[in-house]
DNA sequence: TGTACATCAGTGAACGCGCGTTCACTGATGTAC
DNA sequence: TGTACATCAGTGAACGCGCGTTCACTGATGTAC
């Protein structure tokens, strides 16, 4: 069976980042040792090192997996209303915000952990957040005082809150179910915004 | 002079809080070992031990020092508004949180990270902080929909906005006065609560 | 006040644990002829 | 198709670095008489 040894080598790779995942989620990224992830994994130690340098170089590797995810996403998706005064379309965009965050929870807050002890990752992190946000100072240009600041404030509330519900699962959020957690941002933005 | 043992001591142990402080503001808290902050308070390792059971036990001691200057802070300020409909008793508390903010920026922000690699720093940080989102809840109770969510919501907007603009000094909120983010706050929290 | 001893804060070299990383080895897969 | 050799993924014990922590020692301060 040619071609057999790449597929296997291909299996290990995937079932260490598959391990590393439920790791990351019930200790922490920052908590994990190798031999956590290769344990979980049913390999052994020196294993891992035939498909990544660190544990840096996995989670550069599951950024790139989300990404390319998510590039899927989006191109799935119709045009959205460029117009981000109206409630609908600033729903559209906290659904999509909510949607990704709870869909990438482990890799988002891994690379957040990551990027508090790792510069390298701090600054990956804030240039896979920016565009998103000139793009939202931009619609912002006209309706708001300070368009950047606004944007980061916007950004702020949608991440952290996002963060506390899903992450933390913050007792005052109790029985919030996803949609009533995004019209919830969605009023704050809207009414926030232009004040209705 | 009797006492000098002790105020040599109280000494020492004020040069390796103030040292960690200095420490944890350019290296973060995770990344800072032991030997660091002994190095920079000029003291040798063991020394260290006289005073702290450990890193953590010295961010104890920061958070309590924290705690009673804020205590003090309190006391001082006359009784607030307790009307939070109207935007003077908003931008009281939103200013509030800002300089407190500011002023515990480095102890926040080692309490935080400490919270991510260790669960009793993690309740230690929530019980800190839910009195206060309980309060806020409590004003909003009539205002909105779901108070409690709600409140964690405008804790998170508040919270985040604060590091990013103060931590992490994101570019996008360069030139930003403590004035003016604490009017932007208040006009996205004032507006976003009661539609004007 | 002076002397002898006890106590304590501070020192820094040394110890040792935890964990990342290596590497000689195994067995299976691929290749050459 | 068969044989001999090469290559590769995986193994896990062992190595070694980094750093937290200890501890015998020093010199200064406090106490007893």
């Amino acid at each position: 069976m040619p071609g057999s040894r790449k597929a296997k080598a291909a299996e290990t790779e995937a079932a260490l980042k598959a391990a590393a995942t439920r790791v990351f989620e019930r200790a922490g990224y920052l908590n994990t040792k190798i031999t956590d992830i290769t344990a979980e994994a049913g390999r052994a130690a020196g294993s891992f090192y035939n498909h990544f340098r660190g544990k840096e170089e996995l989670l550069e590797s599951l950024l790139a997996d989300m990404l390319a995810a998510s590039d899927q996403a989006v191109e799935a998706d119709p045009a959205h209303d460029p117009d981000l005064g109206g409630r609908d379309a600033i729903r559209w965009h906290v659904e999509q915000y909510w949607r990704f965050f709870r869909d990438h929870r482990v890799v988002m807050i891994a690379l957040h952990q990551a990027s508090l002890v790792d510069q390298r990752f701090a600054d990956r992190l804030s240039a896979l957040l920016e565009p998103d946000l000139r793009h939202l100072a931009d619609h912002l240009r006209g309706t708001a005082q300070r368009p950047e600041a606004t944007a980061l404030a916007l950004s702020s509330l949608w991440h952290q809150f996002a963060y506390a519900v899903l992450v933390e699962r913050s007792p005052l959020a109790e029985g919030l179910a996803d949609e009533q957690a995004i019209d919830l941002l969605t009023d704050l933005t809207h009414r926030g915004l232009n004040g209705k």
